[in-house]
DNA sequence: CATGAATGAGGATTCATTCAT
DNA sequence: CATGAATGAATCCTCATTCAT
């Protein structure tokens, strides 16, 4: 039944159509969201026809879950390092533009929306979003924390509320209105001056006083 | 649209029976989000029949946007008052966690995820609610900053992004978790927890010197 | 709610619509069976939009079901009488060409196909069917007989059996050449031919002997 | 249709593959009717490709009537031998009691039910049924019936009508539960009962009497 | 103005069939 | 010949919208 080492052209986990697929319908679901897409319109955006959409995925939840995956990865959340040569200001800074670059790329920014939209009736779908960038990229920074306060760099009780702190005083005024679409994403410049008040203000609480 | 100047109450801004709709349909769209909501459950639940529905509002779209732009009167959020005679830290705790109760109410997802849901596909609906309720509370809260700078009790240079920065430190840990349904809606004590600490900070950032 | 008494127009049981839709999804169903009859050709044969059968029946299921209801009324079986005052083999003659004519119908034909075409997969469908139609017809005709045996005209042991037999008899020849498109309904001298042969039959078997 | 005179099994009337495939077919067209088996199921339970199917036959519909057709042959009905030295009481009952248990197989429905149901679609394969299973066996029995009578064991004018009343007694009470999905399949013992009242009967009317 | 029956376009999904390999 | 990926027509069903009463 297995035809001698098949090069692998069919429904495979990784076969170029599926790819195809998965690049179309990533597209039209960020565009539309879950139910503004229809299976008609992914498909033509594939450039499949309708039918090979059920070849490669069992229904339309599949498919989109499976788009929501790959986002969550594709987002370089996790790729974010942290030097540990570097002092804490400018790793704060340096973490918060990243952090911020990423939040509001317009490319990321429509799963975000289109997550949060659907986190209601695909519970799970909020949860492993949630899960895989937003508490990861979290996480990582909380252990950089917890690094600076065993080095003494840094004073703080809750490293996880800490770290959750910092990255909300670095939306401070820039994500909401780029998500709610009354501005474009912000511009490097303006990025950098929330992310320095916020590495101040976050400095002003946590840094280790002299003799405190 | 009003034929022969119909003396009894018509579908006027005012009516009864539109009130009456925009309450039903309330509930159904913060339920169950634009696209799984139904004009036939709309009707259903605001009692009306689905005929008169299309009396009172051209469409669904339409009837979407009137709920949302009502939703910033709704939203208790314009409602929270700054006592001037309060001293700052109180009137901040107080401000916190009013506010993040309203971005926490579990009741009908609350508008905010309906909202970002749809904000694609119908841009001036985001940029509505933003303006409405986002930025109109942020201005108060803003103005209330200013008072105080004024008074000599902050020194902030950036009022904005001053008041930005606390409503998002007063979400820290709490938002995001809720809204990906991750978490269930925060505790009164857990809110009070992450209140104190965005308060801590911004005070120890922007709270006036004895001799600065 | 309720208006006026209302003159009855909507989706009842028994409006005008409700039976137009009925009567032409019943020529669908029949002609064509369960998977063969599509909703839009039911429409089509209604004279109604597809829309509107789902005003009146929740699914392709529901409307097939009461098209087998009324079927299993419609059929005359229970429209036929004993008249107690007839000798015996006047009556089984009368009874048996009845049934052969009701059996080889046409019209009716189809539905024993269809029910019969559709048991397996909606076993209450078959059950229904064949507790309306057949053990209905068969019922009366065992309480006749057993009024006999109790007037000592027949000797029987399993009036049921007995009943079920004259019937079998009755069909010989007739009814699975006709059922499975051999040949057209059999003529009414066809049919005298075998349910004389038939009463012979069970006369000889069931009349009370005179000296047994 | 055959390309470049192949030399090894190709799409012939009787390759291995063809009759695979017509193994497969049966259980699946037997278990789910025409409608409800569909042409992947089948090729999974014959183990091959779909594609394959197409090899050996045009479309489903042809598949199918190839399947009714063997039916014929598959169907013990034609296996049934009468041996002449038997006395004829003891012929009628084994007669019945295997003409029962094939119509009453409870493994896939029974052919009978599928053609029953496919009859009016596709009237062909219901008269190629009747001909090739239903006649052909009541053929043998009405030559064996000629025997008797040419024997003088029996006396019958219509050996036809004859076999066809006998085929029918035996169905009595024990064809139309079954199909009907009211009942199981009847048990051996109560088949006996019912064959061996048949047979009674049919004695009583057919057998030559002494003096006659 | 209020109704709700009727509509028909559109959605997700299935499946017989084809065809390049 | 055998395969199974690809197709697209067809299916059931939903729902926003209209309109006669």
């Amino acid at each position: 039944m297995v035809a001698h080492a098949a090069p692998v052209a069919g429904p495979d986990d990784d076969s170029a159509k599926r790819r195809q697929i998965i690049k179309g319908a990533r597209t039209v679901f960020l565009e539309q969201g879950f139910d503004g897409a229809s299976m008609g319109e992914i498909a033509r955006s594939a450039g499949v026809s309708k039918g090979t959409l059920y070849v490669y995925f069992a229904d339309k939840n599949s498919l989109f879950c499976e788009i929501m995956e790959q986002e969550s990865l594709a987002q370089g959340m996790s790729a974010i390092e942290f030097a540990p040569t570097l002092d804490v200001e400018t790793s704060l800074k340096a973490f918060g533009a990243a952090y911020i670059k990423l939040l509001c790329d317009p490319r990321g920014t429509s799963a975000i929306r289109t997550v949060m939209a659907i986190a209601e009736r695909m519970p799970e779908v909020g949860r492993h979003y949630y899960e895989r960038v937003i508490a990861n990229s979290l996480g990582k920074f909380t252990r950089y924390l917890e690094q600076q306060v065993q080095a003494g760099t840094l004073q703080i009780e809750d490293c996880h509320l800490a770290a959750s702190q910092f990255t909300k005083l670095c939306q401070a005024t820039l994500f909401l209105p780029f998500i709610f679409q009354v501005t474009d994403a912000p511009s490097s410049e303006r990025i950098a001056e929330v992310v320095d008040s916020a590495t101040q203000m976050f400095l002003a609480t946590y840094r280790t006083r002299p003799h405190d």
